[in-house]
DNA sequence: GACACTTTATGACGCAGCGTCATATTATGA
DNA sequence: TCATAATATGACGCTGCGTCATAAAGTGTC
Protein backbone atom coordinates (compact mmCIF):
# COMPACT_ATOMS: atom_id res chain seq x y z
CA UNK A 1 0.00 0.00 0.00
CA UNK A 2 1.49 3.15 -1.11
CA UNK A 3 0.23 6.40 -1.18
CA UNK A 4 1.16 10.26 -2.04
CA UNK A 5 4.28 11.99 -1.64
CA UNK A 6 2.85 13.81 1.53
CA UNK A 7 5.24 16.81 1.71
CA UNK A 8 5.55 18.26 5.39
CA UNK A 9 6.81 21.42 3.04
CA UNK A 10 3.88 21.73 0.86
CA UNK A 11 6.37 22.79 -1.81
CA UNK A 12 4.94 24.36 -5.27
CA UNK A 13 4.40 21.42 -7.00
CA UNK A 14 0.65 21.56 -8.26
CA UNK A 15 -1.73 19.86 -5.89
CA UNK A 16 -4.54 17.73 -7.21
CA UNK A 17 -7.29 17.31 -5.09
CA UNK A 18 -6.48 13.93 -3.69
CA UNK A 19 -3.02 14.86 -2.51
CA UNK A 20 -4.89 17.91 -0.19
CA UNK A 21 -7.37 15.68 1.05
CA UNK A 22 -4.57 13.23 2.00
CA UNK A 23 -2.36 16.31 3.51
CA UNK A 24 -5.50 17.54 4.87
CA UNK A 25 -5.95 14.19 7.15
CA UNK A 26 -2.21 13.90 7.93
CA UNK A 27 -2.57 17.21 9.58
CA UNK A 28 -5.99 15.63 11.26
CA UNK A 29 -3.90 12.48 12.56
CA UNK A 30 -0.79 14.87 13.91
CA UNK A 31 -3.36 16.86 15.82
CA UNK A 32 -5.29 13.80 17.09
CA UNK A 33 -1.70 12.34 18.22
CA UNK A 34 -0.34 15.35 19.46
CA UNK A 35 -3.71 16.03 21.84
CA UNK A 36 -3.39 12.65 23.14
CA UNK A 37 0.17 13.48 23.87
CA UNK A 38 -0.66 16.53 26.16
CA UNK A 39 -3.68 14.83 27.60
CA UNK A 40 -3.02 11.86 28.31
CA UNK A 41 0.55 11.81 28.15
CA UNK A 42 3.23 9.39 26.82
CA UNK A 43 2.37 5.76 27.35
CA UNK A 44 -1.45 6.40 26.30
CA UNK A 45 -0.33 7.51 22.63
CA UNK A 46 -1.39 3.95 20.91
CA UNK A 47 -2.01 3.51 17.23
CA UNK A 48 -5.33 2.20 17.97
CA UNK A 49 -6.11 5.39 20.05
CA UNK A 50 -5.24 7.74 17.18
CA UNK A 51 -7.40 5.62 14.76
CA UNK A 52 -10.21 5.64 17.28
CA UNK A 53 -9.59 9.65 17.91
CA UNK A 54 -10.00 10.65 13.87
CA UNK A 55 -12.30 8.08 13.27
CA UNK A 56 -10.36 6.01 10.84
CA UNK A 57 -8.96 2.76 11.11
CA UNK A 58 -5.21 1.54 12.06
CA UNK A 59 -4.50 0.56 8.30
CA UNK A 60 -5.92 3.91 7.51
CA UNK A 61 -2.64 5.64 9.60
CA UNK A 62 -0.46 2.96 8.79
CA UNK A 63 -1.16 4.24 5.23
CA UNK A 64 0.30 7.69 6.70
CA UNK A 65 2.85 6.44 9.25
CA UNK A 66 4.78 3.29 8.43
CA UNK A 67 5.42 2.81 11.97
CA UNK A 68 4.40 4.65 15.62
CA UNK A 69 7.71 6.19 15.80
CA UNK A 70 7.52 8.15 12.00
CA UNK A 71 4.28 9.37 13.36
CA UNK A 72 6.04 11.04 16.41
CA UNK A 73 9.33 11.99 13.65
CA UNK A 74 6.43 13.67 11.93
CA UNK A 75 5.21 15.46 15.08
CA UNK A 76 9.04 16.03 15.83
CA UNK A 77 9.43 17.69 12.50
CA UNK A 78 6.75 19.87 13.09
CA UNK A 79 7.89 21.10 16.11
CA UNK A 80 10.83 22.36 14.76
CA UNK A 81 9.24 23.89 12.23
CA UNK A 82 7.86 25.78 14.83
CA UNK A 83 11.09 26.58 15.94
CA UNK A 84 12.44 27.83 13.03
CA UNK A 85 9.93 30.61 12.47
CA UNK A 86 10.51 31.69 16.79
CA UNK A 87 14.44 31.46 15.53
CA UNK A 88 13.86 33.86 12.21
CA UNK A 89 11.63 36.02 14.02
CA UNK A 90 14.76 36.44 16.75
CA UNK A 91 17.31 36.67 14.26
CA UNK A 92 15.43 39.76 12.27
CA UNK A 93 15.06 41.66 15.46
CA UNK A 94 16.27 44.93 15.66
CA UNK A 95 19.38 44.72 18.32
CA UNK A 96 22.55 44.27 19.11
CA UNK A 97 23.75 40.82 18.08
CA UNK A 98 24.30 39.53 21.50
CA UNK A 99 20.13 40.43 22.05
CA UNK A 100 19.35 38.45 18.56
CA UNK A 101 21.16 35.65 19.99
CA UNK A 102 19.83 35.78 23.30
CA UNK A 103 16.56 36.01 21.83
CA UNK A 104 16.81 32.88 20.49
CA UNK A 105 16.73 31.32 23.57
CA UNK A 106 14.49 33.07 24.92
CA UNK A 107 12.24 31.51 22.17
CA UNK A 108 13.69 28.20 22.23
CA UNK A 109 13.01 28.21 26.20
CA UNK A 110 9.51 29.26 25.80
CA UNK A 111 8.80 26.55 23.13
CA UNK A 112 9.33 24.21 25.54
CA UNK A 113 7.78 25.74 28.26
CA UNK A 114 4.39 26.09 26.01
CA UNK A 115 4.97 22.02 24.41
CA UNK A 116 6.28 20.23 27.48
CA UNK A 117 5.84 17.33 25.48
CA UNK A 118 7.83 18.39 22.75
CA UNK A 119 11.06 17.93 25.01
CA UNK A 120 9.86 14.30 25.65
CA UNK A 121 9.77 13.61 21.61
CA UNK A 122 12.66 14.85 21.20
CA UNK A 123 14.29 13.20 23.98
CA UNK A 124 12.48 9.62 23.12
CA UNK A 125 13.13 10.48 19.40
CA UNK A 126 17.01 10.60 19.99
CA UNK A 127 17.16 6.92 20.84
CA UNK A 128 18.70 4.68 19.11
CA UNK A 129 16.73 1.86 19.02
CA UNK A 130 13.85 4.32 18.43
CA UNK A 131 15.48 5.71 15.19
CA UNK A 132 15.86 2.65 13.59
CA UNK A 133 12.18 1.94 13.20
CA UNK A 134 11.81 5.50 11.60
CA UNK A 135 11.84 5.54 7.76
CA UNK A 136 14.86 6.80 6.02
CA UNK A 137 12.78 9.97 4.15
CA UNK A 138 11.78 11.30 7.19
CA UNK A 139 14.87 11.07 8.76
CA UNK A 140 16.03 12.95 6.53
CA UNK A 141 13.34 15.59 6.51
CA UNK A 142 14.22 15.80 9.95
CA UNK A 143 17.75 16.44 9.46
CA UNK A 144 17.26 18.94 6.63
CA UNK A 145 15.06 20.86 9.32
CA UNK A 146 17.66 20.30 11.74
CA UNK A 147 19.91 21.80 9.31
CA UNK A 148 17.84 24.76 8.47
CA UNK A 149 18.08 25.99 12.56
CA UNK A 150 21.22 25.05 12.80
CA UNK A 151 22.60 27.57 10.39
CA UNK A 152 19.94 30.16 11.87
CA UNK A 153 21.73 30.24 15.16
CA UNK A 154 25.20 30.01 13.39
CA UNK A 155 24.25 33.30 11.32
CA UNK A 156 23.70 35.42 14.33
CA UNK A 157 27.42 34.39 15.73
CA UNK A 158 28.90 35.12 12.15
CA UNK A 159 27.26 38.40 11.68
CA UNK A 160 28.52 39.27 15.54
CA UNK A 161 32.08 38.10 14.23
CA UNK A 162 31.37 40.46 11.30
CA UNK A 163 30.28 43.82 13.29
CA UNK A 164 33.04 43.10 16.15
CA UNK A 165 30.51 41.93 18.69
CA UNK A 166 32.71 38.54 19.10
CA UNK A 167 36.40 38.96 19.22
CA UNK A 168 37.87 36.76 16.59
CA UNK A 169 40.34 34.23 17.72
CA UNK A 170 42.47 31.94 15.85
CA UNK A 171 40.02 28.91 15.91
CA UNK A 172 36.74 28.98 14.33
CA UNK A 173 34.26 29.56 17.60
CA UNK A 174 31.24 29.76 15.52
CA UNK A 175 30.02 25.99 15.95
CA UNK A 176 31.40 26.24 19.50
CA UNK A 177 29.17 28.97 20.53
CA UNK A 178 25.72 27.60 18.95
CA UNK A 179 26.76 23.66 20.59
CA UNK A 180 27.77 25.32 24.06
CA UNK A 181 23.98 27.23 23.71
CA UNK A 182 22.29 24.21 22.35
CA UNK A 183 23.86 21.77 24.78
CA UNK A 184 22.93 23.86 27.51
CA UNK A 185 19.22 24.71 26.39
CA UNK A 186 18.72 21.09 25.50
CA UNK A 187 20.08 19.56 29.04
CA UNK A 188 18.44 21.99 30.87
CA UNK A 189 14.73 21.73 29.65
CA UNK A 190 15.03 18.10 29.87
CA UNK A 191 15.97 18.11 33.08
CA UNK A 192 13.56 19.80 34.11
CA UNK A 193 11.06 18.17 32.42
CA UNK A 194 12.46 15.31 33.26
CA UNK A 195 10.70 14.99 37.13
CA UNK A 196 13.61 15.02 38.99
CA UNK A 197 13.40 17.23 41.85
CA UNK A 198 15.42 20.01 41.26
CA UNK A 199 14.51 22.12 43.84
CA UNK A 200 14.53 19.69 46.41
CA UNK A 201 18.35 18.84 45.17
CA UNK A 202 18.53 22.71 45.61
CA UNK A 203 18.02 24.74 42.42
CA UNK A 204 16.59 27.46 41.42
CA UNK A 205 13.75 27.31 38.46
CA UNK A 206 15.13 26.00 35.63
CA UNK A 207 14.24 28.72 33.32
CA UNK A 208 15.66 31.18 35.60
CA UNK A 209 18.90 29.71 35.87
CA UNK A 210 19.41 28.94 32.08
CA UNK A 211 18.92 32.53 31.02
CA UNK A 212 21.87 33.41 33.99
CA UNK A 213 24.14 31.13 32.45
CA UNK A 214 23.31 31.84 28.64
CA UNK A 215 24.54 35.53 29.68
CA UNK A 216 27.77 34.15 31.82
CA UNK A 217 28.50 31.50 29.06
CA UNK A 218 28.46 34.75 25.75
CA UNK A 219 30.62 36.68 28.51
CA UNK A 220 33.17 33.99 29.11
CA UNK A 221 33.50 34.28 24.80
CA UNK A 222 33.51 38.04 25.25
CA UNK A 223 30.26 38.76 22.98
CA UNK A 224 30.10 42.43 23.22
CA UNK A 225 28.11 43.80 25.03
CA UNK A 226 29.18 42.28 28.10
CA UNK A 227 26.01 41.83 30.33
CA UNK A 228 25.61 43.27 34.04
CA UNK A 229 23.69 41.79 36.90
CA UNK A 230 21.12 44.70 36.20
CA UNK A 231 20.88 44.31 32.81
CA UNK A 232 20.01 40.48 32.46
CA UNK A 233 16.58 41.55 33.60
CA UNK A 234 15.93 44.46 31.67
CA UNK A 235 17.09 42.45 28.63
CA UNK A 236 14.79 39.97 29.15
CA UNK A 237 11.66 41.25 29.86
CA UNK A 238 12.52 43.86 26.64
CA UNK A 239 12.84 40.98 24.45
CA UNK A 240 10.55 38.77 25.68
CA UNK A 241 7.63 41.87 25.40
CA UNK A 242 8.87 42.75 22.07
CA UNK A 243 9.39 39.50 20.06
CA UNK A 244 7.04 36.74 22.12
CA UNK A 245 4.23 38.85 23.19
CA UNK A 246 1.98 35.88 21.98
CA UNK A 247 3.46 32.86 23.06
CA UNK A 248 4.01 34.54 26.55
CA UNK A 249 0.12 34.85 27.14
CA UNK A 250 -0.11 31.29 25.99
CA UNK A 251 2.26 30.23 28.22
CA UNK A 252 -0.07 32.52 31.18
CA UNK A 253 -3.25 30.96 30.26
CA UNK A 254 -1.71 27.81 30.22
CA UNK A 255 -0.55 28.67 33.74
CA UNK A 256 -3.73 30.16 34.93
CA UNK A 257 -5.98 26.56 33.97
CA UNK A 258 -3.52 24.66 35.59
CA UNK B 1 6.55 -12.99 46.49
CA UNK B 2 8.03 -10.78 48.67
CA UNK B 3 12.15 -11.20 48.65
CA UNK B 4 14.85 -9.50 51.61
CA UNK B 5 15.65 -5.86 51.54
CA UNK B 6 18.50 -6.10 48.84
CA UNK B 7 19.79 -3.19 49.67
CA UNK B 8 22.52 -1.59 47.08
CA UNK B 9 23.74 -0.12 49.49
CA UNK B 10 25.48 -2.76 51.84
CA UNK B 11 24.68 -1.40 55.13
CA UNK B 12 26.83 -2.68 58.11
CA UNK B 13 23.97 -4.65 58.82
CA UNK B 14 24.61 -8.67 59.60
CA UNK B 15 23.55 -10.29 56.18
CA UNK B 16 23.31 -13.83 56.32
CA UNK B 17 23.98 -16.16 53.96
CA UNK B 18 20.30 -16.09 52.08
CA UNK B 19 20.96 -12.30 51.80
CA UNK B 20 24.39 -12.42 50.08
CA UNK B 21 23.02 -15.35 47.67
CA UNK B 22 20.43 -12.94 46.86
CA UNK B 23 22.55 -9.95 46.23
CA UNK B 24 25.10 -11.77 44.69
CA UNK B 25 22.20 -12.73 42.15
CA UNK B 26 21.47 -9.43 41.59
CA UNK B 27 24.43 -8.40 40.87
CA UNK B 28 24.48 -11.03 38.30
CA UNK B 29 20.73 -10.14 36.46
CA UNK B 30 22.44 -6.74 36.79
CA UNK B 31 25.65 -7.56 34.64
CA UNK B 32 23.53 -9.58 32.30
CA UNK B 33 21.39 -7.03 31.46
CA UNK B 34 24.28 -4.29 30.63
CA UNK B 35 26.03 -6.47 28.86
CA UNK B 36 23.10 -7.44 26.56
CA UNK B 37 22.95 -2.95 26.51
CA UNK B 38 26.20 -3.04 25.37
CA UNK B 39 26.22 -5.48 22.55
CA UNK B 40 23.13 -5.56 21.05
CA UNK B 41 21.63 -2.57 22.16
CA UNK B 42 18.48 -1.19 23.98
CA UNK B 43 15.57 -2.64 21.49
CA UNK B 44 16.69 -6.45 22.72
CA UNK B 45 17.17 -6.13 25.87
CA UNK B 46 14.16 -7.97 27.10
CA UNK B 47 13.36 -9.97 30.11
CA UNK B 48 13.08 -13.13 28.59
CA UNK B 49 16.86 -12.35 27.48
CA UNK B 50 18.15 -11.82 30.97
CA UNK B 51 16.76 -14.15 32.26
CA UNK B 52 18.20 -16.66 29.65
CA UNK B 53 21.28 -15.39 30.04
CA UNK B 54 21.49 -16.06 33.57
CA UNK B 55 19.49 -18.87 33.32
CA UNK B 56 17.14 -17.82 35.67
CA UNK B 57 13.59 -18.09 35.31
CA UNK B 58 11.48 -14.83 33.98
CA UNK B 59 9.74 -15.41 37.39
CA UNK B 60 12.72 -15.29 39.61
CA UNK B 61 14.22 -12.24 37.72
CA UNK B 62 10.68 -10.18 38.83
CA UNK B 63 11.48 -11.73 42.69
CA UNK B 64 14.31 -8.81 41.98
CA UNK B 65 13.44 -6.46 40.14
CA UNK B 66 9.15 -5.66 39.89
CA UNK B 67 9.49 -4.11 36.73
CA UNK B 68 11.64 -3.96 33.26
CA UNK B 69 11.96 -0.24 34.22
CA UNK B 70 12.73 -0.87 37.87
CA UNK B 71 15.62 -3.41 36.37
CA UNK B 72 17.19 -0.12 34.46
CA UNK B 73 16.70 2.12 37.46
CA UNK B 74 18.87 0.21 39.32
CA UNK B 75 21.35 0.05 35.92
CA UNK B 76 21.47 3.92 36.64
CA UNK B 77 22.33 3.74 40.21
CA UNK B 78 25.10 2.03 39.22
CA UNK B 79 26.09 4.42 36.61
CA UNK B 80 25.65 7.25 39.47
CA UNK B 81 27.61 5.09 42.01
CA UNK B 82 30.52 5.19 39.63
CA UNK B 83 30.05 8.57 38.80
CA UNK B 84 30.25 9.52 42.19
CA UNK B 85 33.83 7.52 42.63
CA UNK B 86 34.91 9.80 39.75
CA UNK B 87 33.45 13.36 41.11
CA UNK B 88 35.04 12.37 44.79
CA UNK B 89 38.89 11.39 43.22
CA UNK B 90 38.40 14.72 41.27
CA UNK B 91 37.50 16.62 44.34
CA UNK B 92 40.82 15.13 46.21
CA UNK B 93 42.73 16.58 43.40
CA UNK B 94 45.58 18.44 44.69
CA UNK B 95 45.23 21.23 43.05
CA UNK B 96 42.57 25.39 42.25
CA UNK B 97 39.32 24.69 42.67
CA UNK B 98 38.89 25.72 39.16
CA UNK B 99 41.01 22.59 38.19
CA UNK B 100 39.22 20.34 40.71
CA UNK B 101 36.00 21.65 39.09
CA UNK B 102 36.74 21.26 35.94
CA UNK B 103 37.99 17.44 36.57
CA UNK B 104 34.39 16.90 37.29
CA UNK B 105 33.40 17.49 34.01
CA UNK B 106 36.49 15.73 32.60
CA UNK B 107 35.52 12.33 34.76
CA UNK B 108 32.09 12.78 33.83
CA UNK B 109 32.57 13.36 30.16
CA UNK B 110 34.95 9.98 30.53
CA UNK B 111 32.27 7.74 32.03
CA UNK B 112 30.27 8.57 29.26
CA UNK B 113 31.97 8.17 26.87
CA UNK B 114 32.89 4.69 28.31
CA UNK B 115 29.55 3.95 28.94
CA UNK B 116 27.77 4.92 25.93
CA UNK B 117 24.71 3.30 27.11
CA UNK B 118 25.07 4.70 30.23
CA UNK B 119 23.75 8.09 28.70
CA UNK B 120 20.89 6.54 26.97
CA UNK B 121 19.49 5.03 30.63
CA UNK B 122 19.56 7.86 31.93
CA UNK B 123 17.46 9.44 28.95
CA UNK B 124 15.50 6.67 29.40
CA UNK B 125 14.48 6.45 32.58
CA UNK B 126 13.58 10.55 32.61
CA UNK B 127 10.67 10.27 30.56
CA UNK B 128 7.91 9.94 32.91
CA UNK B 129 5.97 7.07 31.07
CA UNK B 130 8.71 5.12 32.36
CA UNK B 131 9.04 6.75 35.20
CA UNK B 132 5.78 6.16 36.75
CA UNK B 133 6.91 2.15 36.74
CA UNK B 134 9.28 2.04 38.91
CA UNK B 135 8.96 1.25 42.59
CA UNK B 136 8.49 4.34 44.60
CA UNK B 137 11.47 2.66 46.98
CA UNK B 138 14.40 2.51 43.99
CA UNK B 139 13.39 6.12 42.72
CA UNK B 140 14.28 7.30 46.13
CA UNK B 141 17.35 5.49 46.48
CA UNK B 142 18.19 7.02 42.86
CA UNK B 143 16.95 10.53 44.18
CA UNK B 144 19.42 10.34 47.05
CA UNK B 145 22.04 9.40 44.68
CA UNK B 146 21.58 12.24 42.77
CA UNK B 147 21.43 14.22 46.07
CA UNK B 148 25.21 13.21 47.14
CA UNK B 149 26.59 13.73 43.36
CA UNK B 150 25.12 17.12 43.42
CA UNK B 151 26.41 18.12 46.70
CA UNK B 152 30.05 16.68 45.95
CA UNK B 153 29.98 19.46 42.54
CA UNK B 154 28.45 22.05 44.91
CA UNK B 155 31.11 21.80 47.29
CA UNK B 156 33.52 23.06 45.36
CA UNK B 157 31.84 25.57 44.05
CA UNK B 158 31.44 26.26 47.62
CA UNK B 159 35.05 25.92 48.19
CA UNK B 160 36.51 28.22 45.50
CA UNK B 161 33.89 31.12 46.87
CA UNK B 162 35.22 30.44 50.43
CA UNK B 163 38.80 31.18 49.21
CA UNK B 164 38.05 33.76 47.22
CA UNK B 165 38.37 31.84 43.70
CA UNK B 166 34.87 32.88 42.70
CA UNK B 167 34.07 36.42 43.42
CA UNK B 168 31.08 36.38 45.96
CA UNK B 169 28.02 38.32 44.02
CA UNK B 170 24.80 39.48 45.69
CA UNK B 171 23.01 36.06 44.51
CA UNK B 172 23.52 32.40 45.14
CA UNK B 173 25.49 31.13 42.32
CA UNK B 174 26.71 28.17 43.07
CA UNK B 175 23.10 26.38 42.08
CA UNK B 176 23.60 28.19 38.83
CA UNK B 177 27.22 27.35 38.33
CA UNK B 178 26.38 23.47 39.40
CA UNK B 179 23.36 23.44 37.05
CA UNK B 180 24.85 25.20 34.21
CA UNK B 181 27.65 22.18 33.90
CA UNK B 182 25.15 19.47 34.69
CA UNK B 183 22.97 20.95 32.13
CA UNK B 184 25.61 22.12 29.28
CA UNK B 185 27.12 17.99 29.97
CA UNK B 186 24.41 16.76 29.72
CA UNK B 187 22.56 18.43 26.69
CA UNK B 188 26.52 17.59 24.85
CA UNK B 189 26.52 13.90 25.52
CA UNK B 190 22.71 13.41 24.66
CA UNK B 191 23.45 15.18 21.35
CA UNK B 192 26.41 13.28 20.93
CA UNK B 193 25.01 9.82 21.77
CA UNK B 194 21.90 10.16 19.91
CA UNK B 195 22.93 9.74 16.06
CA UNK B 196 22.52 13.03 14.94
CA UNK B 197 25.06 14.10 12.17
CA UNK B 198 26.94 16.43 13.94
CA UNK B 199 29.83 16.58 11.61
CA UNK B 200 27.53 16.86 9.06
CA UNK B 201 25.93 19.61 10.74
CA UNK B 202 29.04 21.86 10.99
CA UNK B 203 29.94 21.16 14.72
CA UNK B 204 33.58 20.10 16.02
CA UNK B 205 33.48 16.99 17.92
CA UNK B 206 31.42 17.29 20.58
CA UNK B 207 33.99 16.21 23.60
CA UNK B 208 36.53 18.95 22.63
CA UNK B 209 33.45 21.82 22.00
CA UNK B 210 32.19 20.55 25.47
CA UNK B 211 35.90 21.28 27.14
CA UNK B 212 35.98 24.44 25.79
CA UNK B 213 33.06 25.65 26.66
CA UNK B 214 33.34 24.64 30.03
CA UNK B 215 36.04 26.98 30.23
CA UNK B 216 34.13 30.03 28.81
CA UNK B 217 31.30 29.07 30.90
CA UNK B 218 33.81 29.63 34.04
CA UNK B 219 35.13 32.31 32.30
CA UNK B 220 32.28 33.89 32.41
CA UNK B 221 31.63 33.46 35.69
CA UNK B 222 35.25 35.12 36.37
CA UNK B 223 36.05 31.82 38.08
CA UNK B 224 39.78 32.40 38.94
CA UNK B 225 42.43 31.48 37.31
CA UNK B 226 40.91 32.59 34.34
CA UNK B 227 41.11 30.35 31.43
CA UNK B 228 43.78 30.98 28.00
CA UNK B 229 43.71 29.04 24.75
CA UNK B 230 47.26 27.18 24.92
CA UNK B 231 46.56 26.45 29.15
CA UNK B 232 42.95 25.04 28.14
CA UNK B 233 44.59 21.70 26.42
CA UNK B 234 47.99 21.81 29.32
CA UNK B 235 45.27 21.54 31.32
CA UNK B 236 43.08 19.52 30.21
CA UNK B 237 46.02 16.91 29.23
CA UNK B 238 47.22 17.41 33.24
CA UNK B 239 44.41 16.93 34.64
CA UNK B 240 43.50 13.71 32.54
CA UNK B 241 47.13 12.02 32.93
CA UNK B 242 46.71 12.57 36.85
CA UNK B 243 43.38 11.51 37.61
CA UNK B 244 41.92 9.57 34.60
CA UNK B 245 44.57 7.06 33.59
CA UNK B 246 42.90 3.95 33.85
CA UNK B 247 39.93 5.31 32.58
CA UNK B 248 41.94 6.73 29.51
CA UNK B 249 43.27 3.25 29.14
CA UNK B 250 39.92 1.88 28.87
CA UNK B 251 38.80 4.04 26.57
CA UNK B 252 41.70 3.53 24.49
CA UNK B 253 41.28 -0.38 24.33
CA UNK B 254 37.79 0.10 23.24
CA UNK B 255 38.12 2.47 20.38
CA UNK B 256 41.34 0.12 19.24
CA UNK B 257 39.09 -2.86 19.35
CA UNK B 258 36.16 -1.23 17.38
C1' DG C 1 15.86 -40.44 56.91
C1' DA C 2 10.93 -39.46 56.95
C1' DC C 3 7.65 -36.04 57.41
C1' DA C 4 5.39 -31.51 57.63
C1' DC C 5 5.74 -27.07 56.41
C1' DT C 6 7.92 -22.87 54.50
C1' DT C 7 10.36 -20.61 51.02
C1' DT C 8 11.66 -20.04 46.37
C1' DA C 9 11.63 -21.11 41.24
C1' DT C 10 9.16 -22.01 37.17
C1' DG C 11 6.94 -21.25 32.75
C1' DA C 12 2.18 -21.36 30.86
C1' DC C 13 -1.02 -17.92 30.57
C1' DG C 14 -3.50 -13.45 29.96
C1' DC C 15 -3.12 -9.15 28.07
C1' DA C 16 -1.79 -5.04 25.40
C1' DG C 17 -0.08 -2.99 21.48
C1' DC C 18 2.33 -3.05 16.95
C1' DG C 19 2.10 -3.93 12.18
C1' DT C 20 0.09 -6.92 8.19
C1' DC C 21 -2.86 -8.44 4.76
C1' DA C 22 -6.92 -10.65 2.73
C1' DT C 23 -11.16 -8.79 2.07
C1' DA C 24 -14.70 -5.14 1.69
C1' DT C 25 -15.72 -0.68 0.20
C1' DT C 26 -15.46 3.26 -2.56
C1' DA C 27 -13.88 5.96 -6.56
C1' DT C 28 -12.86 6.36 -11.44
C1' DG C 29 -13.65 6.08 -16.12
C1' DA C 30 -15.18 3.90 -20.36
C1' DT D 1 -23.77 0.18 -15.91
C1' DC D 2 -20.08 -2.31 -15.23
C1' DA D 3 -14.99 -3.26 -14.86
C1' DT D 4 -11.06 -1.96 -12.76
C1' DA D 5 -8.15 0.55 -9.73
C1' DA D 6 -7.49 2.84 -5.39
C1' DT D 7 -8.30 2.95 -0.67
C1' DA D 8 -10.19 1.47 3.99
C1' DT D 9 -10.94 -1.99 7.29
C1' DG D 10 -10.26 -4.85 11.36
C1' DA D 11 -9.21 -9.73 12.43
C1' DC D 12 -5.02 -11.88 13.01
C1' DG D 13 -0.18 -13.07 14.19
C1' DC D 14 3.47 -11.90 16.97
C1' DT D 15 6.30 -10.13 20.61
C1' DG D 16 7.09 -8.89 25.16
C1' DC D 17 5.46 -7.67 29.89
C1' DG D 18 3.94 -9.24 34.29
C1' DT D 19 1.13 -12.91 37.10
C1' DC D 20 0.12 -16.88 39.53
C1' DA D 21 -0.95 -21.77 40.27
C1' DT D 22 2.04 -25.35 40.69
C1' DA D 23 6.47 -27.67 41.22
C1' DA D 24 10.83 -27.93 43.44
C1' DA D 25 14.02 -27.03 46.97
C1' DG D 26 15.06 -25.90 51.58
C1' DT D 27 14.41 -26.16 56.72
C1' DG D 28 13.48 -27.99 61.04
C1' DT D 29 11.75 -31.78 64.07
C1' DC D 30 11.51 -36.36 65.66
Amino acid sequence: MKISPAKTNPSAAPVSRKQRELAQRETLILDAAQNILHQHGYATLTMERVAEAVEYSKGTIYNHFSSKEDLICSLCCRSINNLIEIFTRAVRYEGSSRERFSAIGIGYSLHHQINPMAAQIVQIIKINSVREKISPEKLGEMESLEQRITSIAMSVVQDAIGCGDLPLETRAITDSIVFGCWSMHYGALLLEQSDIPLKSLGFSPAVELLWLNTQKFLDGYNWLPLSSASGHETMFRKLSADLYEDEINTLNNKNKKS
